[in-house]
DNA sequence: CCAATAAGTGTTTTT
DNA sequence: CACTTATTGG
């Protein structure tokens, strides 16, 4: 770790460094950086592939070639664009360079979709985008195309509008709109087309734009408009590209149109760690992208300074498993470090009581920090158990992701309010609020308001005839605009949080929530009243559209400043890019990991397997895999097996346990858990799993061997044909075959 | 038009 | 289980 003077001293060392006008040569690159770093960051003679491995150091790469770009190569920080796939990514590497930097830099370091925005909103009009366009979020987009599969009349059922929305994001990604992607044949459902057209007319009638709209338009206005493409590469004069592997067709494109193919690019990335196949991602395009560059140059980094050889060694062995790959063999000078654990628990709360066991052990005896250590699961839904058990146990926890604050319903309720201010021809936002709180105003009456405005062209305060609804709605209907016109006067020049004063006093919105007794939301209410003060103090010019593209594209937001030295519990997506001491994987399930939605094909195994891959590499010191036997999902209890992946970590390398439930059920009492009168966590039972020697290792039905008949208590009667390692290939009689772990399957053998 | 209630439903990962 | 949508009666 650097040494970093207090902020008083760093003002002072940098104005002495710049008037002695040495300050390029502070930066000392050879003491930080090992010589494939160094390469990466000094070589700039022509497109640069940097494939780094987990835990290489490539982010301390990028930040140091922004430093060198600027210090050594007198690169103004304005021409620099630095890209990214998640607003943590970019903070913390805006946070990196300014500290190595030891001032606040005027790069931009931006997530793809925040840069487009921003340029957009800047010039737009080069790319016959509007001002003042709306952001639109997954939820919303969904509605919409929801509303236009009900107007078309077809049956939501078999027409989902998840799926269509899924289908309009894949073809943005290939930058088809509606009309090409039905020339291209994109799909084999033809009502997708239709539904793409009309869901595509809306939002430009509507002046909105979904988040694939945002790289779309600006890809394609580049294709259209000489003079804005020239303004973006005289502006950006080097561009560095995070975590590469994760981009898709149209961020490629992008790409290729903002840079020299000559030069003037340096993308970084780890095919090992695509994870985004699914929202478009194509791991290919860090394959192809020397032929797209010539004479580009490749730089790998192999040493890794984050993990024991242990764990570097076990995903490795993991990951080799997969296709297409560069291959690459990380090692480390850390030394071998511990194995690897396992452990399979009765239920899903048994395994979350083992977890909390284990860092309330690792706390008290190993002198753990909560922060040090991370729970990582599949999906959202398994962080329950583990909020359930640790608040009973009071470990502190954070959990990132799941239900978002931003996602809220109250949150996108006053957010909409300022939006259709913004932006009068919002119909999703003005259909979200017009009665909220009650006001008289029912679909009926918001239908007739649509019809005679928006859908003609009009803002909703505006319409070139009477509107045509009751007689009794039309005074309730002026009051609404009264108030609507009130606030889309004040929004562009109000103080925000002034502003956010005004809608709440005006909408009746907070009193409404107080009426009705909800509590929660009127907290969060004021919660992003505060977010909004917080805002507006750091950025004084600021205006409230600032505030709402910020959150708009900031859908995972956490703020860690004050949630220190809590266990993080994370989706295996979201962790990536982060590291943790300590690392528990939950849910080691066929079904669950992989899960069972990600589909049956090689690519979807492989993008699981990397997704495991990523998880394993975030372990710097201790590494530990769980599984229950039986898992309560949507209020049904499943028996599940193992995760294959499991049986693809080199043996010896894993120490496995087992841990039991208390009863048939899984279920726990209450007051079967808690912390006993010394605030040590006091289990249930004795321990039952076995000690880090394996010694106790109990081998259970070792008798089993090829070609013995057996019966599985689930599955059947069924020949065993393969024996390898404490795994047996069973073959039943229903034709099913299915691997099992031996020393956790009730087998009996068949007289 | 609205609130309350019943029914039903669908379950990944994220910008 | 938890959340959304449909239905009903006021």
């Amino acid at each position: 770790m650097a040494w970093k003077p207090p902020p008083a001293l760093q003002v002072v060392f940098y104005l002495i460094l710049t008037a002695l006008g040495i300050m390029g040569s502070t930066i000392h690159y050879e003491r930080y950086l090992n010589s494939s770093q160094l390469e990466a960051v000094f070589y700039n003679d022509s497109p640069l592939l940097v494939l780094a491995g987990a835990g290489s150091g490539k982010t301390r790469v990028i930040t140091y070639k922004i430093a060198y770009l600027i210090n050594e190569m007198d690169l103004n920080p304005q021409n620099i664009l630095a890209v990214t796939f998640t607003n943590k990514a970019s903070n913390e590497m805006k946070d990196r360079v300014n500290s190595l930097l030891r001032v606040n830099v005027d790069v931009w370091i931006k997530t793809f979709h925040s840069a487009a925005a921003n340029i957009l909103r800047i010039m737009g009009n080069h790319f016959s985008v509007k001002p003042h366009f709306t952001i639109i979020d997954q939820q919303d987009q969904i509605s919409i195309v929801r509303k236009i599969i009900r107007d078309l009349n077809i049956d939501p059922e078999t027409y989902q509008p998840g799926k269509y929305a899924f289908l309009i994001d894949r073809a943005k990604d290939k930058l088809f709109n509606a009309e090409e992607a039905e020339l291209e044949a994109f799909s084999t459902d033809s009502v997708f087309y239709d539904i793409y057209k009309i869901y595509e007319k809306k939002l430009g009638n509507e002046n909105l734009l979904d988040f694939g709209d945002l790289i779309f338009k600006l890809t394609r206005g580049l294709e259209q408009n000489e003079q804005g493409l020239n303004l973006l590469k005289n502006r950006f004069r080097y561009i560095l590209v995070d975590e590469f592997q994760d981009t898709n067709h149209a961020q490629y494109t992008l790409l290729k149109k903002l840079t020299h193919p000559e030069g003037n690019i340096c993308v970084v990335g780890d095919e090992d760690q695509s994870i985004y196949g699914f929202r478009g991602a194509r791991i290919e395009n860090i394959l192809s992208f020397s032929k797209d560059y010539k004479n580009s140059r490749i730089v790998k980094l192999e040493e890794n300074y984050r993990s024991y050889q242990t764990i570097l060694t076990a995903s490795s062995h993991l990951i080799n498993k997969n296709s297409g790959r560069f291959g690459k063999k990380l090692y480390t000078k850390k030394g071998e470090g511990e194995k690897i654990r396992f452990c399979r628990a009765f239920s899903d709360r048994d395994e979350a009581i083992f977890i909390a066991e284990e860092i309330q052990n690792l706390k008290y005896h190993d002198g753990y920090e909560y922060s040090d250590m991370a729970v990582f699961y599949r999906m959202n839904a398994q962080s329950r158990a583990f909020e359930y058990v640790f608040s009973r146990l009071h470990i502190p926890y954070i959990i990132i992701g799941g239900l978002r604050f931003y996602e809220r319903e109250e949150i996108k309720d006053i957010l909409a309010y300022l939006k259709l201010a913004i932006n009068p021809m919002d119909e999703i936002s003005l259909r979200r609020i017009a009665n909220k709180p009650p006001r008289g105003i029912g679909e009926k009456t918001v239908d007739a308001l649509v019809r005679s405005t928006i859908e003609k062209g009009y803002p909703i305060y505006q319409s070139e005839s009477e509107i045509h609804i009751a007689p009794s709605r039309i005074p309730l209907v002026k009051s609404f605009l009264d108030f609507y016109v009130e606030l889309k006067d004040l929004v562009h020049n109000t103080y925000p949080p002034q502003l956010l004063r005004i809608l709440f006093d005006k909408s009746g919105y907070i009193e409404w929530l107080k009426d009705e007794n909800k509590e929660e939301k009127v907290r969060n209410v004021y919660e992003l009243y505060n977010a909004v003060e917080e805002y507006s103090k750091e950025n004084q010019s600021s205006s409230i559209s600032e505030f709402i593209e910020e959150v708009s594209l900031n859908q995972g937001g956490y703020d860690n400043k004050y949630q220190n030295n809590r266990v993080f519990l994370i989706t295996l997506h979201n962790a990536k890019g982060l590291e943790f001491p300590v690392v528990f994987i939950a849910g080691m399930e066929e079904g669950i990991f992989p899960h069972y939605l990600s589909g049956e094909s090689p690519a979807d195994i492989q993008e699981e397997r990397r997704l495991l891959y990523v998880g394993m590499t975030r372990a710097m010191e201790k590494l530990y895999l769980t599984a229950a036997k039986v898992r309560k999902l949507y209020g049904k209890s499943v028996e599940r097996g193992l995760s294959n992946f499991v049986f693809e970590l080199p043996e010896e390398l894993v120490v496995f346990n087992e841990e039991k439930g208390t009863n048939n059920n899984g279920l726990i009492e209450d007051n079967t858990c808690g912390i006993n009168a010394r605030g040590f966590f006091q289990r249930r039972l004795g321990p039952q799993y076995l000690n880090a020697d394996g010694e106790k290792k109990v081998k259970r039905e070792p008798e089993i061997k090829v070609n013995n008949r057996v019966i599985h208590k689930h599955f059947g009667r069924g020949k065993v044909v393969e024996v390898e390692n404490g795994v047996a290939v069973i073959c039943f009689d229903d034709g099913k075959k299915m691997k099992f772990l031996l020393q956790y399957t009730p087998l009996e053998k068949e007289q």
